[in-house]
DNA sequence: CTTAGCACTCATATTGCTTGAGTGCCAAGT
DNA sequence: ACTTGGCACTCAAGCAATATGAGTGCTAAG
């Protein structure tokens, strides 16, 4: 059928301009594709495409290349995403396996995701609101200072300073921290503000000041900058585009800096399967001419955090999908064996 | 005297160089520093200044650039370091404060540095190695699973799993708790081997093989990848140079990404005062190009770690290193009041 | 030792020209 | 009604020839 070929003949140059990255002409198509017919009835079938926007031409003497909206019906109509190959999967496997803690299972995910798409990579850490507490510890570093420590079943740990106005006993803190164990351990985090929110009163009153103090660190250090670490690599790969594209790397560079950028490209993530936002669409600036390619990672229904690349809009869309779908599920299962 | 203008010369051509971006001739360097000399003058210098290495030309009829040496020569004998001014303390003091932890301050101090001198910043985390235990925290998860969490003086915390064969009882656990605490709190890091060395022995047979496992994890987190983390910001500053420069920025980007590398960088570095690499002297892969300025911070004596800057040859060494000296006194002093 | 004068060099910019990839359209074919 | 070969047309990119001028080195005079 007729919207059928067209289809083809979009994916056709989808695939040959991903390749090439440059503009790809009628007589080139109907020589590496055998879609049965000649270079002028494809032309055809691109002057119908231009016409509903799909693809431009860069200049008149040019070829065609896809338009955001032309990745977008790629992406959602024609690409089949590939499960992964045996190799891949037993790299992935042996990449990640072996690490210390979660900043060493991050930081190795970020490269791992980086090195396989040879695009820059994003791994956020597991949130702590979606997260239960381990445990909770509390120190006395000096007579009027306190170190608090959060310990997520991520494995991730969270540290505050709380400095007291007057000396605190051991006894004092033995018994608040007694309770503040009993009372939060194995709890998820988005329940503490309700558990926590009579703990003061009902402390003796001896040690409200610190039970007040330490409630109070906790909950900010539990909600206040959450989802805020983000981890980036593969940022040179960056540069391969550099001089032959338009894609300048400067905003790119400034926009990965940000972490108010990379909390919405992160967060703005459908609970499940990959999403992919393609230039405008990552609505951020900076990130015009780039795509992005995100999933969330963590046992289904209690999604932890997202992951994900970002690339020049004329990337490799099936290969960066089923990329980053498998790691995520590889850190998926490495997170909750921590 | 001449050999006294020649430098003169050679300054004038660095700070225009540096500037401008653009080789120097001799008329200009008349016109804008007033050397008391014609260029045909300056023309002789420039002669001599290029067959002693200095400068070169890029082509004949084109100004003059300094070579590394040339830089060399300017960072070691002409230029002098200003102290930073009043507006600049202040911008610098009111950045870094209101640091919530460690890992905050690494952060902000990373993003100051990149924003100030306008570079791509470098911070490495303080070493355990030349901190001292504030506290050691010693956590069953499970009953085969312990949690040991290590936290320096800097406020950098070490956690690590340890796999038990046995179950653990809550008792047997707080007695190795206890005496690792009261051995090793307040002690240096460096120590530790030799204060744990027997400690194994000392304990009742009963919990010999807890006791073994975390003085092994102990020792293992304490000195094994120590001086690891490194702190990466600005990177998009090196995109500015981008198109204009030989700085091909793809190799620094992928020199940036290799921890060895890094460690290489902020390893080697002079205990004392601010130690400058210009070009070849880097001697790391990727960054042949381009000058790293570093100090270390830390209390005297105790340094802990080192910061600095790295950017393309013809950078404001003078600007750069006074800045990379004010904050690491910055740093110092916030890490200490942690 | 300094300086003016001058011939020389050579990267860069400009211009005009050629080339060819690729298109759009039309008329003929199935 | 779609497909296809033919053909005129467009225009970026490459190339050669030329012009420009910034900057130099050298020489001879001050």
């Amino acid at each position: 059928m007729l919207e059928d070929r067209r289809l083809e003949v979009l994916r056709a140059i989808v695939e040959d301009y991903v390749t090439t990255h440059e503009p790809v002409g009628s007589k080139a198509l109907a020589e590496r594709h055998n879609l049965g017919v000649s270079p002028a009835t494809i032309r055809n079938d691109m002057a119908a495409l231009e016409e509903e926007g799909f693809i431009a031409q860069p200049h008149t003497s040019a070829g065609r290349i896809p338009t955001d909206l032309g990745y977008r019906l790629f992406v959602d109509r024609i690409s089949d995403v590939k499960p992964i190959s045996l190799g891949e999967r037993r790299a992935i496997e042996q990449f990640l396996s072996g690490s210390v803690d979660l900043d060493d299972v991050m930081v190795r995910t970020v490269r791992l995701l980086a090195q396989v798409t040879r695009q820059v990579a994003l791994v956020q850490y597991p949130s702590l609101t979606r997260s239960a507490v381990r445990h909770v510890e509390l120190i006395a570093t000096s007579t009027t200072r306190l170190l608090l420590i959060l310990i997520a079943d991520t494995g991730r740990v969270e540290q505050r300073q709380i400095e007291m106005s007057a000396p605190v006993t051991e006894q004092n803190l033995s018994d608040v921290r007694g309770r503040l164990l009993s009372d939060v351990t194995g709890k998820q985090f988005f329940l503490l503000p309700e558990i926590l929110e009579r703990f003061t009163e009902k402390c003796d009153p001896e040690v409200r000041a610190i039970a007040a103090a330490v409630v109070a660190t906790l909950l900010d250090a539990a909600t206040e900058h959450v989802d805020e670490r983000i981890v980036i690599g593969g940022t040179a790969h960056l540069a391969r585009y550099g001089e032959a594209f338009p894609l300048a790397i400067q905003p790119v560079l400034e926009a990965l800096e940000e972490q108010v950028v990379l909390m919405r490209l992160m967060g703005e993530v459908a609970t499940s399967g990959v999403t992919v936002r393609i230039g405008q669409e990552t609505a951020v600036e900076g990130l015009e001419s780039t795509s992005v390619v995100t999933t969330r990672y963590g046992r289904q229904g209690q999604e932890l955090a997202s992951l994900g690349v970002v690339g020049p809009t004329h990337m490799d869309y099936p290969g960066a999908m089923r990329s980053v779908q498998a790691v995520a599920q590889y850190v998926t299962r490495i997170i909750e064996e921590q």
